[in-house]
DNA sequence: TAAAAATACTCCATAGGTATTTTAT
DNA sequence: ATAAAATACCTATGGAGTATTTTTA
């Protein structure tokens, strides 16, 4: 039994002669017509009654005509959806983001989808830098977007499109620190509370190096949470100090330290090495450097 | 895309490798490598990466997976179905009975299917000759057991497995014309209301032959039915003399009339000429003989 | 180095075409 | 007599086998 035996049985029902029926199907009328015996034969009995100018289904023709109309569709939308699930216009897409890139990224990731691709289903997790890679590797996400910093280096894992966000102390508009004349030093920082993201060993090292060891973040940061958001907004209405990435922070200004803190976030995309992204996942990665702020671009470099 | 590739892909990707799913498959090795790759190719993409020692499904292989097993069990649940119609031991049987056949065997060809083939649907259509003849041609019926002297002949039908049964007129024990010690005439029965099913013309015919125009059934049947049941109840209730079918009638008893009536019901099968039967039909071509009173035996007639 | 998949080649079954016969109206 | 389907016969494509090479853990 073919598929393509059970289209010629459909083209036939519906034509209604072994003729028409051939010329709709683009055969001769004799391959038809072995086509169908050939059919019959397997099911062990006439599927139609040929009655010399016409045909008509026997009892088992019906019940077979039935179920070869949802065969052929179903394989008809079989070939549709890998169409579309390669171009990319349908299927799903499952992105993970750590805390700034989510900030950044969800809302022009989500209006992009949402106005150029509204088949696709995307759906974004937000979440701990470890917990999305573990995501990742048990397939439950398709890419995640990252501090690389933070990613313990894994022949299966690889990544790209990585790009460079400034990062710093922020404060909001009329803050008292920003009042003083003289240069701060990062001891002046501490008399307010200061907030956080979970920040990467690269930059906690960068920080002590800098500032000594009152800089290490496991003492003198006071608010955590993976929820940038929410740091921002507490800051725009108090005298919090805020450390993360400055583009995930409109409307803060950063604290002229002395020395200066030139730290940036290394952020990049994260798949499995050696296996085929999700088809979608190209639309992101095109449209990926229009949603970082000027300057930020990715930089060409490629790991794994 | 062929079946045979589907299945190939739906133990692929069971197995968990070439070599151990050719082996499933009955197939080499390289022989199952082709046809993987033929389906991806048609595809336009692979449906699974090649990891050295392990093969992992791409987002395109979950979805084509979960729709290809969709497809080969749809496919073998076909052919299930195709062997199971013709064993008759699934399907539909629809049954058009006339009066007097309903009475006879609408009870045992139930107990029957009930009985022996559970999975079969069976219908029964109760109706006049004419209607059952419409709805069989009309193949909203697979065979029809009328009075095959009601059926005027077709090149479309074919009659067969005819039986016949007694009729006469009938009345309950204990009625009065019973008890009269000379022969009785028609005309004596005259003295009661006569009841009847539809009569074929050739029972009308034979009747006033015998009887005269007195028993013209237009003038003489004061009580008309197709439900032969109700009007042997009346009967059995009442002084009503019933014309029908001693089998039909269990209870009443003939009146001995002079000349004696002699006539008898012929009924057969009725199915369309050159058509296959349902399948389940054979079931009941093969059991109805035993549903038969004892000597109404099916006659060896068969036309067309 | 060993195990697994891909490639090279060969063969045969079968789907399809052309020409013709059979069948039924 | 004609239109439709079945049959006969032929060809070529493709599916499957064996032998071998390539790849990766």
């Amino acid at each position: 039994m073919t598929l393509t035996q059970l289209r010629h049985f459909v083209g036939l029902a519906q034509a209604g002669s072994f003729a028409q029926a051939a010329r709709l199907l683009f055969l001769t009328q004799p391959a038809l017509s072995r086509s169908i015996q050939a059919l019959e034969e397997e099911l062990g009995a006439p599927l139609l009654d040929r009655l010399g100018r016409r045909i008509a289904l026997t009892p088992l023709g019906h019940e077979v005509l039935d179920r070869a109309r949802r065969l052929v569709s179903e394989a008809d939308a079989l070939k549709q959806v890998s169409q579309g699930l390669q171009a990319g216009l349908i299927g799903r897409l499952r992105m993970g983001l750590s805390s700034a890139p989510g900030v950044l990224l969800s809302q022009p990731l989500l209006g992009h989808m949402a106005r150029r691709h509204p088949r696709l289903q995307v759906e974004i997790s937000r979440g701990n830098t470890a917990v999305l890679i573990d995501a990742l590797r048990e397939q439950r996400l398709d890419a995640v977007v990252v501090d690389v910093r933070s990613v313990r280096p894994a022949a299966d894992l690889r990544i790209d499109q990585v790009f460079e966000l400034p990062a710093g102390f922020l404060v909001r508009p009329g803050h008292p620190l920003l009042r003083r004349r003289k240069a701060l030093q990062f001891s002046d920082l501490l008399a307010y509370p200061v907030a956080s993201t979970p920040l990467s060993d690269e930059v906690a090292r960068l920080l002590m190096e800098r500032y000594g060891t009152q800089a290490n973040p496991d003492d003198c940061v006071t608010l955590r949470s993976d929820e940038t958001h929410s740091l921002v907004e507490v800051a725009r209405q108090s005298e919090v100090v805020v450390l993360t990435v400055c583009a995930a922070a409109p409307g803060l200004v950063p604290v002229p330290l002395q020395p200066a803190f030139s730290a940036t976030g290394r952020f990049g995309m994260v798949t499995l090495a050696r296996r085929s992204e999700a088809p979608a996942l190209r639309i992101v990665r095109e449209a990926l450097p229009a949603w970082l702020p000027a300057g930020a671009g990715p930089t060409p470099v490629s790991t794994r």
